[in-house]
This record gives structure tokens, C-alpha cells and sequence, in this order.
DNA sequence: ATTTCTACTTAGAAAATGGCTG
DNA sequence: CAGCCATTTTCTAAGTAGAAAT
């Protein structure tokens, strides 16, 4: 490769702020002796400096009290590892604190296996070219907005609407000339050369900004709305900022705009009383409305998994007793074993079967009502150009469904307030009218922030944020800049894998630590791992891995079995560096036992300091995205049939996906119809075998002398059991029969217009007298052994049937193990959040397969900054 | 230095929709 | 043309990571 040599050290050394360290240029990584050499992060790191190893714990004796659950981290002390030859230093008391650094060696740290080392999922090899090719647009998050100086001031529209103050305001901000232009752009082959003088010269555009704003600001005001359909796209194009980029790095991304304004937040409605009664002890109960409300929380939930979870009904009728009482409803709810909540149930289901019933226009009043509430809260604008807002809606009161084994599972969720909510707007917007009665808990005019309204939650005390939509060009941004910065780091991978596998040796543990955890999360793209509180659900990542999370087997598998986000296991087993093996090994030593962190000394913090001087912006959770899409772009490269049919290509592309979501574990609830769809593959491929068996009969009916040549013929398929034949005989025989008879039905159909005569009953008798035959002869068949086989059955054409059906076996089992593994994969996380939607839009144009195959509507706008690239582009 | 808070991305479940078929 | 299943959208929980507070 041919960055290794260049790029490599690179990665380690370039990073480094020019400020913090100067020294660091020097090239040759394999020089490692010099104290010069050592990349960076190392040599900074003696400013912080941790205590070595030894020195620092003596806490062996407290390790003990950890409670099985999780532990507060604790040190551990390390004994020697005797089998780690270079390791000797480690344990001993006395390491020298300072003298360390120069240890690590470099050069020891095998290069070469550096390089063969691929993400584990994914053996694939760097791809060569470098390839930046032209797109211009790469880095600079221009964030247009900053410059934009002059702050458009909106003005206040007439009293009558003032309750939607955005609504038809500045419907064509800043028009037509741009809109022009972009669109223009658009249609050209959209090649980097024709795309750069645009951007200059939009650019220049937007300094003249402030005018053409300004005659937004002045028109007039528009009459109700026209309805969009056209002025849609002309919106969008002006939000296209990925078309007028610069390439200005330094641009101050903390402030998120310049203007913002916006209707606030919708309120679900007030609760009505439906009056159905629960039962208390078998009896009807009157209940408060509150009361009421709360209780059919859980008996909508009722016969689902929350509901029969007893940590959520413990949960829940703490509250709900607690409320029941406040209200002093009579009898007084003590017990939840002496609730019955199906009255209420059965009439939910009602409801649900009405709105299903309902007639046209009402649900299409309903559709009108939603369109309505999108049209008011569902845009603002931002720096005068509409922009969706994602979820405008304040979350609902209800019970809390934690994930896993949430210990507040259950819990009610209250009914949020409009005091209790923040809104987040410019200086000269309107203020959204709060609810009848009711103010807000405040406004800020922070610019700083992307959020248009924030509210505490009572459960978790977590704060909650209404964000703009994902097809926000301050969503689009962020996307990007996200995945530039995924880029980035395939450039610098092989220096950062060969730094962290030297690290893997290190004398001081926080250091091995530190590589054995990046080379985890590189190799098997795990999770940072955060801390986490008491009351949440135990769950981890690389950094929180506890002791028996990891078991090792003998030469060098690790395996893991965890629970991760969303409780969702972890459990793969696979072959490990030998070193990050011993590492393992080590960290597992006494006096480690269950319970405690295996990275003692390593908190994510650290971590992700120690990346960021790696690489600017690298962050733990980058090589997710990194790894996610560097596999992606592999393995379709390497799947994709160049001359095959679209859905051969689709096939190769859900393929890639697939990979993708393995390798970062994505995984859903199993649908609850699999079982019965994989149950009639089986039978499917029975049904093969049994068509197999039966040839093989034919073959050795035809020729009986092969029954000593070729033994084989006479073994019964497997899993063809005697039951599963009568069954499926009796089955084929039905079938056959419905066969006949619908056919003996057309064709009367036929004749009828044909005004022949009708056939009779008694015909219809007669052709199904044949099956009988048929039946007959098949229970001969299957005592005497003896098939004869269709008329002029040979056994060569019987073996080439034979062969054909071992190819149909073949095919279907896959097509089942294919179904197996993706009714428990879900795809759709790593398309949204880890593959960079530029590798598909290129595939789509190389390839030539429709965009819309591949992404949703919803997926395509949250792409569009994407789908003008290069077919050419590489990740 | 450590803990807590904040803001934003990532995640699977559930609800809604759509396309198909019996 | 309802009923069914797969796909898409919505919802909000659960992460990450940096900043602020202690």
C-alpha cells in the first residue's frame, strides 16, 4: 500500500496541533529509539501523566466489595505477567515514572501486522486510490448563515393571523436569482469543474445577502396560500447549501444561525373520559378522570410484553395507586393483583376496529387535520429560508417503556406544561402564543444552539429538545461534516492502527489499556461505553466492558456476550491479535473478578482526548462510521454484478447493507409470523426431497441392479420422516384434487361463452377418479419401493432431474438462512445513520439503478445533499 | 480531576401506510 | 375490497461527547 508508507505517519504525527508540539516531524516511525520518534500522543501525554501503573493502587483489598451488580470502577493492581516477555516492567512497583516513554517501542510492534489488519467484519483492504477526486465541495462547512450580516427582520404580520405568525411569511425569501441558477446547475452533468465557478459565484451572492433579504422583508404579504407542489423545489433550492460551498475550514460553527423563528409547540390534546370501568376485586370502579387516564395507559398495554413485565407493573401502580389515592377513589387501590383493566382493554379494541371502519371522508378529515398542524408547527425558518421541524409534538403523557431491564420501567410519564417548556428563538421573532392560559417557562435567543423548544421529563429527568427535521440543511451539515470527518480518518487509519497496536505493549497499563480498548472498537466497532447510573438499564460498551463480559479460549478467541444500547446482546466470538490476547488476559487477572471494568483505569473521556490528537475531530464513535462505510463501499464494489439485472444489484446491495449491520449489530425483534414463514420453507425443502427420493426410486425401479453399485440411491433423505410423508401425500393428493376441479370449472366458464355444453358433475367425477388412481398408486409405490416414474423416464433424465433439484435445495436453504439472518438484522440503522449516502447515489449512477430503490422518500431528502455526486466518488 | 449537565446522534419498537392477493 | 404482510414513518429511549460545575 502505498500509504502506509506516507500516509501512515501522517496519521500519527500530522495531527498534532502545530502549538502543542512542535518537535514532532520526524518520519521514520521505524526508528523508534529516539525519543523523538514516538508519535505524539505519546509525548504528550507526560503532562497528564497517570500514575504508573504500579505506583497507584494498592486498592486490591477493596475490590472485594463489589457488588455483583456494577461496581464503582475500581484500580486493580497488576501482578506480572510472566508469559508477556516485555511486559516484566509492568508490575513492578517501582517503575520509573518518567523514563517509560521511551520504551515503547515502535518497531517491535510488528508493522507488518498493522497493515494486514482489516475491521474484523470486514477483510478488506484499504482501497488505493486516494482519490479526492475533484468534489470541491469536500470540507467547509460554510456555514452560510454567519455571514449573512444583516439579521432580516420579519415583520410582525397583521393582528389576524398573529396566532400563526410564520404562516405565508416569507414565502420566496431571497429569490429568483439563485433559484435560477441552482436549478440550472442541477441539470448539467454535474461534474466538479461546472460545479466550482458556481460556487464562487453564489458565494458572491451571499454577501450581497442582506438585499435580497431585505426584499423579503418588505413584501407584501401573501395572500393565503397558494398551496405549494412548485414552490416546494424552488425552496429547497435555495436551501441547497452543499452547491455553494468554500472551502473555508476556520468557519466559526458554533453559532447555528443568524435568524429563527417559529411557531412553538403542539400540545397533545386534553384527556376525554371514555367512562369505561376497570374492575377493583371483580367489581366496576368509578374512576377521576386523571385517575382514569392513567389506568388506561397500562390497559392499552395489556397482554404485551411491558405489561407483563413486573418491574414495569411494579412501577406502574406505584404511581397509579399513589394517584388513585390522591383522589380518594373508592375502593382504595392497594393491590394490583385485584386490578382488572380488560374492561378497558376490550373497549380500546373497539375504538380500534371503529377507526378502522371509519369512513372515507373522516379519515381523510383526520389526514387534513395532521396537514394542518404541519403546516403551523411542522416549518420555521431559519435565517429566512423554511426549514421542516422534526418533532414539533410534545411528547404525550404515559408510561415510561424503558428498554431492557429499566428500573424505572413503567413509571408515569406526566403531562408536560407549557410552563415547563423553553422555546428558542431570534431576538426580533414573533413569540408563539402559549396555550389559553398558560405561559412559557421561558425564551431564550440562544445561536448557539439547534434546538427551537426544550422540556425536562419527570421520569429520567432527562431533557428533551424539539430539533429540526432530518432534511434540515442544519441536519444535512452535520451529516456531512460527519462523514468528512469518517473520511479523514480512512487517510489516517494505518498510522493510528500501527500507533495502537505499539501501544497494545506499552509499560504503563492506562496505555495498553487505552490500545487494547481502540483496538476493539476499531476491530469490532463497538460503542465508547459511558458511564452509567444505577437507575438505568446495565448495558455497556468497549470502555465499561466488565469482567464477565469477556472469555478467552485457548490460542486467541475472545469471545463477548454483553448487553449493549438498548439491551440489544452482543455476542460474538472471534480470533484476536496475540497481544491484545495477553492484554486481555491480563486485565482479567486477579484480583479482577466478576463485576469489575476490565479497562480499570480508562474512561472514554481519555479516550476520545487521546484520538482527538490523533486526528482532528476522531472520536470513538468515528470508526463506526468509518469502518461502517469503508465496508460498505468494499463490499459492494466486490458484489455487484456489473451486467446483472436490477434486482441483482439490489440483491448485492442489501447484501452490503446487510454487512454493515452485522458488523455494527443492529438487530430488531423477530417478526411474530416468522416462525410459521420459516416452517413452510422447511416444508419446501421436504417437499424437494421427497420428489428427490421419489426419482431415485424411479431410477433403481428402471435399473434394479444399481441398487448394489450405488447404495447411495436407497438411503432415505434426511429429515423425510415416514409421518411427514403420509402428510404430505395426503396434502399432494388434496391439492391435485382442488386442481382438477378448478380447472373443470374454467372450463366450463369457457364453454358457457363458447355456449357448448357445460360439463357435468359426472365429468368432473370421472377426472377425479383419476386421482384416486393416482392415490392408489403412490401407496403402492411406497410399499413395494417400486416407482415407475412419469412415461419414458430414463435414468439419465432422472439424474439430471436429481441434480436440478439439489440446485433448488441448494437455493432455498440459502434464501432461508438469508431470511433467518435478516429477521433479526435491521438494515435501515446503518443506512440512516453510518453509510455515507454518497456511495449509494454514485452506485446508483455507475450502476445505473434507480435512487428510488434504495432510499425512501424520507431517506432521499435526508440525503439531497448527497445526491449530486460524482458516479466516480469514493469514500 | 471528577462529576454533572447539555445537546445532539443513534436506535429499535410501534404505528401508519401501501401494495398485494385471495 | 377487506385483510394481510412488508415497508416506511413516527416516536422517543438510549447512547456519545463536550462543556460547565464542583
Amino acid at each position: 500500500m502505498s500509504d502506509s508508507d506516507e500516509d501512515m505517519p501522517l496519521a500519527i504525527r500530522k495531527r498534532q496541533p502545530a502549538s502543542t508540539n512542535p518537535s514532532t516531524d520526524d518520519e521514520n516511525i521505524e526508528n523508534s529509539g529516539s525519543d523523538s520518534d514516538i508519535p505524539l500522543g505519546k509525548r504528550k501525554r507526560p503532562a497528564v501523566r497517570r500514575k504508573v501503573i504500579d505506583d497507584d493502587d494498592d486498592d486490591d483489598a477493596s475490590s472485594g466489595s463489589d457488588k455483583a451488580t456494577r461496581p464503582a470502577a475500581k484500580r486493580r493492581s497488576y501482578k506480572e505477567e510472566s508469559d508477556d516477555s516485555d511486559n516484566s516492567s509492568y508490575g513492578s512497583r517501582s517503575t520509573p515514572k518518567k523514563s517509560n516513554r521511551s520504551t515503547s517501542s515502535l518497531s517491535d510492534g510488528k508493522d507488518d501486522s498493522s497493515d494486514s489488519d482489516v475491521p474484523l467484519a470486514a477483510k478488506k483492504k484499504p482501497v488505493p486510490k486516494p482519490k479526492t477526486n475533484g468534489t470541491p465541495t469536500t470540507n467547509g462547512t460554510t456555514n452560510g448563515s454567519s455571514r449573512v450580516k444583516a439579521a432580516p427582520k420579519y415583520k410582525e404580520e397583521s393582528s389576524s393571523d398573529s396566532d400563526t405568525p410564520l404562516a405565508a411569511k416569507s414565502k420566496k425569501p431571497a429569490a429568483k436569482k439563485p433559484t435560477a441558477k441552482v436549478t440550472k446547475v442541477k441539470s448539467e452533468p454535474d461534474t466538479s469543474s461546472s460545479r466550482k465557478p458556481k460556487a464562487a459565484e453564489k458565494s458572491k451572492e451571499k454577501s450581497k445577502g442582506s438585499s435580497s433579504k431585505k426584499r423579503v422583508k418588505d413584501e407584501p404579504e401573501e395572500p393565503a396560500r397558494p398551496k405549494k407542489v412548485k414552490k416546494e423545489e424552488e425552496e429547497e433550492d435555495l436551501n441547497a447549501w452543499w452547491l455553494n460551498q468554500d472551502k473555508n475550514e476556520d468557519e466559526d460553527d458554533t453559532v447555528k444561525w443568524t435568524t429563527l423563528q417559529h411557531n412553538g409547540v403542539y400540545f397533545p390534546p386534553e384527556y376525554v373520559p371514555h367512562g369505561v370501568k376497570m374492575k377493583y376485586e371483580g367489581k366496576p370502579i368509578t374512576l377521576e378522570p386523571e385517575v382514569e387516564e392513567v389506568a388506561s395507559f397500562f390497559a392499552a398495554l395489556l397482554y404485551t410484553e411491558h405489561a407483563e413485565n413486573p418491574t414495569f407493573q411494579e412501577n406502574f401502580f406505584r404511581d397509579f395507586s399513589k394517584l388513585a389515592k390522591r383522589f380518594k377513589t373508592v375502593p382504595a387501590i392497594t393491590s394490583f393483583s385485584k386490578c382488572d383493566f380488560t374492561p378497558m382493554y376490550e373497549y380500546f379494541q373497539v375504538e380500534k376496529e371503529k377507526k378502522k371502519n371509519m369512513s372515507k371522508e373522516q379519515k381523510q378529515a383526520l389526514k387534513d387535520e395532521k396537514l394542518a398542524l404541519d403546516e403551523l408547527y411542522g416549518v420555521c425558518y431559519l435565517d429566512g429560508r423554511k426549514e421542516k421541524v422534526g418533532n414539533y409534538r410534545i411528547e404525550p403523557p404515559g408510561l415510561f417503556r424503558g428498554r431492557g431491564k429499566h428500573p424505572k420501567t413503567g413509571c408515569l410519564k406526566l403531562r408536560v406544561q407549557p410552563e415547563q417548556v423553553t422555546l428558542n428563538l431570534s431576538k426580533d421573532a414573533v413569540v408563539p402564543k402559549a396555550p389559553a392560559g398558560h405561559k412559557w417557562a421561558k425564551i431564550v435567543h440562544d445561536d448557539t444552539k439547534t434546538w427551537l423548544a426544550t422540556w425536562k421529563e419527570n421520569v429520567n429527568d432527562s431533557t428533551k429538545y424539539v430539533f429540526l427535521a432530518a432534511g434540515s440543511s442544519l441536519k444535512g451539515q452535520s451529516d456531512f461534516k460527519k462523514f468528512e470527518t469518517a473520511r479523514a480518518l480512512k487517510k489516517e487509519v494505518a498510522g493510528i492502527r500501527r500507533g495502537y497496536m505499539a501501544d497494545l505493549k506499552d509499560k504503563k497499563m492506562f496505555i495498553r489499556q487505552r490500545a487494547t480498548a481502540m483496538y476493539l472498537i476499531d476491530r469490532l466497532a463497538l460503542r465508547a461505553g459511558n458511564e452509567k447510573g444505577e437507575d438505568e438499564a446495565d448495558t455497556v460498551g468497549c470502555c465499561s466492558l466488565r469482567y464477565e463480559h469477556v472469555t478467552l479460549e485457548k490460542p486467541n478467541i475472545m469471545h463477548l456476550d454483553f448487553l449493549g444500547k438498548d439491551s440489544i446482546r452482543f455476542q460474538k466470538s472471534m480470533e484476536v491479535d496475540e497481544q491484545v490476547f495477553k492484554n486481555i488476559r491480563l486485565f482479567k487477572r486477579e484480583p479482577a473478578q466478576e463485576g469489575d471494568e476490565l479497562f480499570d483505569r480508562l474512561k472514554t473521556a481519555e479516550l476520545n482526548k487521546h484520538l482527538q490528537m490523533l486526528m482532528k475531530g476522531l472520536t470513538a464513535k468515528v470508526f463506526r462510521t468509518y469502518n461502517a462505510s469503508f465496508t460498505f463501499q468494499d463490499q459492494l464494489q466486490k458484489l455487484t454484478p456489473k451486467d446483472g439485472t436490477t434486482a441483482e444489484k439490489l440483491l448485492a446491495y442489501n447484501r452490503a447493507n446487510r454487512e454493515v449491520a452485522v458488523l455494527c449489530n443492529h438487530q430488531r425483534a423477530v417478526s411474530k409470523g416468522h416462525a410459521v414463514q420459516m416452517d413452510k420453507i422447511t416444508d419446501k425443502i421436504r417437499a424437494l426431497k421427497y420428489q428427490k427420493m421419489k426419482l431415485k426410486r424411479t431410477i433403481l425401479t428402471l435399473e434394479p441392479k444399481l441398487k448394489k453399485k450405488r447404495p447411495e440411491l436407497l438411503e432415505p433423505e434426511s429429515d423425510l420422516e415416514d409421518d411427514w410423508i403420509d402428510e404430505h401425500e395426503v396434502q399432494l393428493m388434496l391439492k391435485e384434487r382442488e386442481r382438477v376441479r378448478l380447472k373443470w370449472e374454467k372450463d366450463n366458464q369457457k364453454r358457457k361463452e363458447n355456449k357448448e355444453k357445460p360439463l357435468s358433475e359426472k365429468d368432473l367425477k370421472e377426472m377425479l377418479k383419476e386421482v384416486d388412481v393416482r392415490e392408489k398408486e403412490l401407496a403402492k409405490e411406497r410399499k413395494s419401493g417400486n416407482v415407475p416414474g412419469a412415461k419414458g423416464a430414463t435414468v439419465e433424465k432422472c439424474e439430471a432431474q436429481l441434480l436440478k433439484l439439489d440446485e433448488r435445495i441448494a437455493a432455498t436453504r440459502t434464501a432461508m438462512v438469508d431470511k433467518e439472518e435478516n429477521k433479526q438484522t435491521a438494515l435501515g440503522t446503518s443506512k440512516i445513520n453510518y453509510i455515507d449516502p454518497r456511495i449509494s447515489a454514485a452506485w446508483c449512477q455507475k450502476y445505473d439503478v434507480p435512487l428510488e430503490k434504495i432510499f425512501t422518500k424520507t431517506l432521499r431528502d435526508k440525503f439531497k445533499w448527497a445526491m449530486t455526486v460524482d458516479p466516480a466518488w469514493e469514500f
